[in-house]
DNA sequence: CAGTATAGC
């Protein structure tokens, strides 16, 4: 029976060799194969979205606006027969249905291909009341969207009629038609800061809560207190979870029931290093080449390599060597009369530019006897899936960002995966046909492992979090119904910081600053600096620079070969941000992308700046959001200084953004806009020693600028403020701004200060 | 004079 109730099976470890005991073979998957898209143009940042397309390719979405309400049935009733009957959901649709009719909360464990996402949601879609809807929540924008694409095709109609999406920046659902609504978890999560009860919803799906992302905690507390509350009988809820979280989440509800669908994947033998192997330290990227080089010479020619690494460094040095022994290995190989294929090196990681990340997805030309190495952080391991992988080398390792509460600074470390990584990382070998996965690490080093990994609610800055929770009116927030809580350390250092920010007030209860905060879609820090902007005369400037920090790898980081000529030309073209920083730089980039004529002009110039074209269109979008939130946010926004003589914009027009230029828009008044940012960020200060070294204003540790910033070399400033600080080989200083001595002593007399 | 995983509003 595929379905099993109430219990996890528990694993048994001693199996793992030659057999994967997470997965179970299924014939006759041919017809799903995937098609190969080839791109042609590989340096065209217009392509991004088919980027969107191709991540989580397996809800790949197929257009169907065009066709007829007669032709969309059609369609639906051939997907029908064809393909979602055969999805084991589907088949045991009616002993799953009896669970979640009878049960407040279900939790399903949903193997991967088992069709949890898109059958559950459309079993329930007609027995939802009128005027209610069914929430699904998912991680990850792209998964919103496509899943809403494909089960809109399901269910015979257009996206945005019966069955929608809604996420940041595009909102594809109809208030009153659409009875099913895919949405981020933080889409929700705003939904319930307007509405506490989420009233318009009947069903709550939680896709993928095993990924523990602060936003699906956060979620899942609420809905716990909603069930106790003012939902009790009218609101039901589908948690569903891969396995080994799938405990907690029954626990978490009242010992709610547990499905377990099994899914349709086929089966990965999982190797270990040998026990005899010794114990000496090796070079992990030294290691993996050796191990590309065997699974490529050893296992017979089809199928790709897909690498895991912990990080862009360790992937650079990997490939540089792979593409170094490449032709060697070639030439050795002919001369040998070995018939084995040259192996093509390929990287793989966020901060890669978009047309980069593109060519793991290309597939290699049939004539040519080559194998892709794709050599990967774990954005292959959720976001990204690439098709035609056979072969997984593990390295075990990841990097992790620890936020310190005590010291306000994040270290980055590289540790061991958890055992549940693993087990996703091998699987990404097994979706097309059977295959291997290749762990450097001994079989015993993996049952030691731990089961999953430190959620990210316990090792991240939560004063967002809080400043949610405060504005969804909770007020005893150490005994909330935490998940897991952050501890009560995390929780009274996050309340006083803000406290410190002025969102909240001496009895702990949110300000009206707070409330504006709160609905910023911003960290407190820089909602702060919005609002501080909003009374001196330079919000426009500030906006600009907060747009360029919200997007996250908007500079790149230019390979060593072209790196002393891009940054002599970022350096040419700051002129006040050499003198002033890095904030400053960022308004300056952001004049000159504006004032560049044509799309063609823009690109060429982000192309030389090495910086990505795409990010830049996000910051315009997301300023123009910004700009919208605040002038909700402020009534009187219309009649401050900065909008007189302009009257209300027409909304008509895409560029409407004139209303929000302030009278100085051509010079750039830097002292006021530091000075905002000093109103978030009075923390994040240092003070320059005879020594030209600097130590931070709380707490006298040293601190150096890192040298990404454009104060790197510069070495005669009286103080910095720093919007990071992150503790790698020693305590870093990251996107600095030159502060006058007297702007500090203003400003921390203008915030309230604690203790 | 160093070198940053991933995701969301």
């Amino acid at each position: 029976m595929a379905v099993t109730s109430s219990h996890v099976r528990s694993k048994n470890h001693k199996k793992l060799k030659g057999v994967n005991p997470f997965r179970n073979k299924l014939k006759n998957q041919q017809s799903d194969k995937k098609k190969p898209v080839i791109f042609k143009d590989f340096e065209d940042d217009d392509q991004d979205e088919f980027l969107d397309n191709l991540v989580q390719s397996e809800n790949k979405t197929p257009t169907y606006h065009k066709l007829t309400k007669q032709e969309l049935k059609t369609r639906a009733d051939e997907i029908l027969e064809k393909q979602r009957k055969k999805l084991p959901v589907y088949q045991n649709k009616d002993e799953i249905m009896t669970y979640i009719n009878k049960n407040q909360v279900t939790v399903l464990i949903g193997e991967t291909g088992s069709g949890k996402s898109t059958q559950i949601p459309q079993f329930l879609i007609n027995s939802v009341s009128k005027g209610k809807k069914i929430a699904v929540t998912q991680p990850r924008r792209v998964a919103a969207i496509s899943l809403a694409g494909r089960v809109a095709a399901e269910y015979g109609c257009i996206i945005g009629d019966e069955v929608g999406y809604s996420v940041r920046f595009d909102n594809r659902s109809n208030d009153k038609r659409t009875k099913l609504k895919y949405l981020t978890d933080g889409m929700l999560l705003r939904e319930l800061m307007m509405d506490k009860k989420l009233s318009q919803y009947e069903y709550l799906i939680i896709d993928e809560a095993h990924e523990r992302t602060i936003l699906t905690d956060l979620l899942l507390g609420f809905i716990k207190g909603l069930l106790q509350g003012s939902r009790k009988n009218d609101l039901k809820i589908i948690v569903m979870s891969a396995t080994l979280q799938a405990d907690r989440f029954s626990k978490f509800f009242d010992d709610a029931p547990i499905l377990f669908v099994k899914g349709r994947t086929y089966p990965v033998e999982n190797f270990h290093l040998s026990l005899k192997d010794s114990e000496e330290q090796t070079d992990m990227v030294e290691s993996m080449i050796r191990s590309v080089i065997q699974v490529n010479s050893s296992e017979p020619f089809g199928g790709d390599i897909l690498c895991f690494l912990p990080g862009q460094e360790e992937i650079d040095k990997a490939v540089a060597i792979l593409q170094k022994i490449s032709p060697i290995l070639k030439d050795s190989y002919i001369k040998q009369k070995l018939k084995i294929p040259e192996i093509v090196p390929l990287p793989l990681y966020a901060a890669l530019s978009p047309s980069k990340q593109l060519l793991v997805f290309n597939k290699l030309n049939s004539n040519k006897f080559q194998r892709k190495i794709i050599l990967a952080t774990n954005i292959a391991e959720t976001s990204v899936t690439i098709p035609g992988v056979k072969y997984v080398i593990d390295s075990g390792l990841r990097k992790v960002k620890i936020w310190r509460h005590e010291l306000g600074l994040s270290t980055l470390l590289t540790v061991p995966v958890s055992r549940a990584s693993c087990q996703q990382r091998s699987g990404r070998a097994g979706r097309e046909s059977e295959g291997k996965c290749f762990r450097l690490f001994k079989e015993n080093d993996f049952v030691n492992l731990p089961s999953q990994s430190e959620s990210e609610i316990i090792r991240c800055d939560i004063s967002n979090p809080l400043l949610i929770l405060k504005k969804v009116g909770v007020k005893d927030i150490l005994n909330w119904s935490w998940l897991e809580s952050p501890g009560k350390n995390a929780i009274v250092i996050g309340l006083e910081e803000l406290y410190s920010l002025g969102a909240l007030n001496d009895s702990g209860e949110l300000t009206e600053k707070g409330e504006k905060m709160a609905l910023l879609p911003l960290a407190p820090h820089l909602s702060n600096v919005l609002l501080e902007a909003m009374e001196r005369n330079c919000i426009s400037a500030v906006l600009d620079i907060v747009a360029c920090l919200s997007v996250e790898n908007l500079l790149l980081n230019p390979n060593p070969d072209i790196r002393d000529i891009v940054n002599e030309k970022r350096y040419q073209s700051a002129t006040l941000g050499r003198r002033h920083g890095d904030l400053i730089m960022l308004k300056e980039f952001y004049d000159i992308f504006n004032g560049l004529d044509s799309v063609p002009e823009k690109k060429q110039w982000c192309q030389e700046m090495s910086i990505t074209y795409r990010g830049f269109q996000n910051v315009i979008k997301i300023r123009r959001q910004l700009k919208d939130y605040l002038k909700k946010i402020d009534a009187n926004l219309e009649k401050n200084e900065q909008f007189k003589n302009k009257g209300t914009a027409s909304n008509d027009d895409e560029e409407s953004d004139d209303d929000f230029i302030d009278t100085n828009d051509k010079k750039i008044d830097v002292e006021s806009i530091l000075k905002c940012f000093l109103y978030g960020f009075v923390k994040n200060t240092a003070i320059g020693m005879p020594d030209r070294s600097y130590r931070t204003t709380t707490t006298g540790e040293p601190i150096s600028i890192h040298p990404s910033s454009m104060m790197f070399s510069k070495k005669d400033n009286p103080g910095i403020m720093y919007t990071e600080y992150v503790f790698t080989s020693k305590g870093f200083a990251r996107n600095v701004s030159r502060i006058e001595l007297e702007w500090l002593q203003e400003v921390a007399m203008g915030v309230k200060k604690f203790k």
